[in-house]
DNA sequence: CATAATGCGGACAATATCAGTCCGCGTTAT
DNA sequence: ATAACGCGGACTGATATTGTCCGCATTATG
């Protein structure tokens, strides 16, 4: 049928953690590492995610991440859009006006207003933008949280500060944060 | 966002004048003339049509391809799915088994029944795909018919008459249907 | 029976998109 | 001053799309 790219798939699982996470920013880096997914590809992501104003970019050393506004007020809609760009599900290419017995130059009644298929198309992708517009980051957030046990929420808070603190300041002899994780 | 294919753009205007024409089969060749498309391309298109059961397959000299079923009971879905082959629209990647604190090993909760991004997805892609199942060949057909003047039905079987008389028997010194749109 | 027009399928090619890496630039907290 | 950021461009490999071309089997027509 179609396919939504991956960058939306990482773009989301950020933003769900942006989200549930406090005001101090998360860089792209540990997003990735946070996420086993690639950091270079990542980095390629949250910029179109800035542009939207979805998120906001921080630079400097302890630069990152944070939404820009509350998660009720972002949907998955605007997300897909800021990452992918809004292309069309159908892309018409008039096919009704080459008719032969038109001899090149099609009528008027015959190329006037919305191609019928290209009207179907057009009502499915409505379809699917409504549902895509009617669930917001924090409607997803709900979702997750009602699966995780009480005791995750400070797991990842954990692993957070010890990144955070691991950023600047200590050596990091060889891995910063992976003994969490035991 | 996504993309429906030009193979499926093509094979619905086909199926379209399939419908719309009487019992003779028409070739891949004489519809793509007809609605100056690529034939090669087309003939690419048409067996899995074939294979779906919506169209049926005659070979030979005279030969060429009939719609199975009446055009009310072909829905653009089963079309689309005939010929893109049923991808779904969001490829979930499982990401939320990969945190950091699962440490390689997430537990059950974690990964146990549909997750959430992908939940969302999967609602968008029963709307779209709900809107195209509801819509069949019959209702295209009706919204195309309503804008033709009486005269358009008459010109196109005057165009495959003459292309179906010219087929054979006629030595067709250089075009053997062009004629006719003048 | 010979032939020409079918459908069918595979091989091939050109182009675009996707996923991902790498590097350099400017910025900023420490 | 430096190290960690964000940002952007160049580049690469894989895959899908859009075609083209050829050969094979089938079948109505002459």
């Amino acid at each position: 049928m179609a396919h939504l790219t991956v960058s939306v798939e990482y773009g989301l699982h950020c933003l769900l953690w942006l989200a549930g996470s406090g005001d101090k920013p998360l860089s792209s880096r540990d997003l990735a590492d946070f996420q086993g997914i690639s950091h270079s590809f990542l980095a390629k992501i949250f910029p179109k995610l800035e542009k939207a104003g979805i998120v906001q970019a921080s630079g400097g050393v302890r630069g990152g991440y944070l939404l820009a506004r509350a998660p009720e007020d972002i949907s998955v809609l605007q997300i897909v859009d800021a990452i992918e760009g809004r292309k069309p599900l159908f892309d018409c290419q008039e096919i009704r006006g080459r008719c032969a017995v038109f001899g090149g130059a099609p009528p008027e009644w015959a190329t006037d207003g919305v191609c019928a298929i290209h009207l179907v198309m057009l009502r499915a992708e409505k379809a699917m933008r409504d549902t895509l517009a009617s669930q917001s980051l924090a409607d997803i957030g709900q979702t997750v949280a009602k699966k995780a046990p009480s005791h995750f929420s400070s797991d990842v808070e954990g692993w957070i500060t010890a990144r955070l603190s691991g950023r600047l300041g200590k050596p990091s002899t060889s891995s910063s944060g992976e003994e969490v994780l035991s």
